[in-house]
DNA sequence: CTTTCTGCAAACTCTTTGCACTCGT
DNA sequence: ACGAGTGCAAAGAGTTTGCAGAAAG
C-alpha cells in the first residue's frame, strides 16, 4: 500500500515535465524508452495514471482518439491545429468570474475548467498562404 | 460523388437533434435503430462522421474514450460531473474577446473555441451531502 | 442503370489487465 | 522478506473498413 518511487516513474514524469507538446502514451513510451529501455508500454500508462491521480500530469482529451498529457499544472489553455494536429499551450486567457458565480448559484461544484480552442497554427496558415 | 439522402442519415440526424444528453456513437445506434432496427453500428458512425463534416453535429472529446455527439451546434459550454459522467448543456459563458484578439495577434486563425467545466452536478452533490 | 450507401464481420488502434518475476523499502 | 511495481502478452473497448448486395437518383 505504501506507494515506491522507481526509475520507471521517475523517468515517466520526466519526460512529461519537460516535454512540451503534450505527448501521447505512446510518445512517451518512445521517451522513457531512452533512459530506461526495456520499460514497456503498459508501465508507461500505469505510471501515467498514478501521475495524473496526484495531480502531477493533466490528462487532455482534446481531438482524435488518443489521450494527451501535460506535465504544465498551472492554469492554462490549448490550442489545436486543425491542419497538423499539433497542440500549443495559451498562457491562461482570462476568464468571466461570473461563470464560476452563476454555476455555483446553480448549484454546481466546479473543480477545474478549461478552454479549447481549434483552428489553424501561426506555422499551417503560412503553409497555406504560400500554396495559395 | 453527389451524396444520397437515406432513411439512416435522416434517423441518425433526428436522434442527435432531439437527444440532450450528448450521446455515445452506441446510445445513438441504440436510439435510431428503434425507427430503423437493421441499422449497423458503422452506418451509424459513417452518418456522425458525415454530420460533423457538414456542421450538423458537433464531436465532443470530452473525458474517457468515447466520443460524444451534440445536436445543438449553437455557441454553449459543457459541465462534465466526475461522479456521474454525465453531461449538461451550459448557456455560452461569456468569453473575453481579448482572447480571440489576442491569438489572432498572435498568428492563429480561431474557427471554434469550447470552454469545459469539471465538478460535481447538482444532483449528485445532493447525494453526496445527503451520505455526510 | 449507375453509384452511393448499407449490413456484416473482420481488422485496427488505443488502453487495460493477469500473471509470474523483480526490486524498493 | 514482504509486497508494490514491472514486463510481457493477451484481452477489452471503441472505432474503422472491405466487400457483396441494397437502394437512391
Amino acid at each position: 500500500m505504501t506507494p515506491r518511487r522507481t526509475r520507471q516513474l521517475d523517468a515517466v514524469l520526466d519526460v512529461v515535465r519537460v516535454a512540451r507538446d503534450h505527448p501521447t502514451a505512446d510518445q512517451v513510451h518512445d521517451r522513457v524508452r531512452l533512459s530506461v529501455p526495456r520499460v514497456s508500454l503498459g508501465t508507461v500508462y500505469r505510471n501515467l495514471e498514478k501521475l495524473a491521480a496526484d495531480g502531477d500530469v493533466r490528462v487532455l482529451h482534446l481531438a482524435g482518439r488518443q489521450s494527451r498529457f501535460d506535465g504544465m499544472t498551472t492554469d492554462h489553455d490549448h490550442f489545436v491545429c486543425d491542419a497538423c494536429g499539433g497542440v500549443s499551450d495559451l498562457a491562461a486567457i482570462a476568464r468571466p468570474p461570473a461563470g464560476h458565480t452563476r454555476l455555483s448559484a446553480e448549484g454546481y461544484e466546479v473543480r477545474t475548467q478549461t478552454q479549447t480552442f481549434f483552428g489553424t497554427c501561426p506555422g499551417c496558415r503560412a503553409v497555406s498562404a504560400a500554396v495559395r
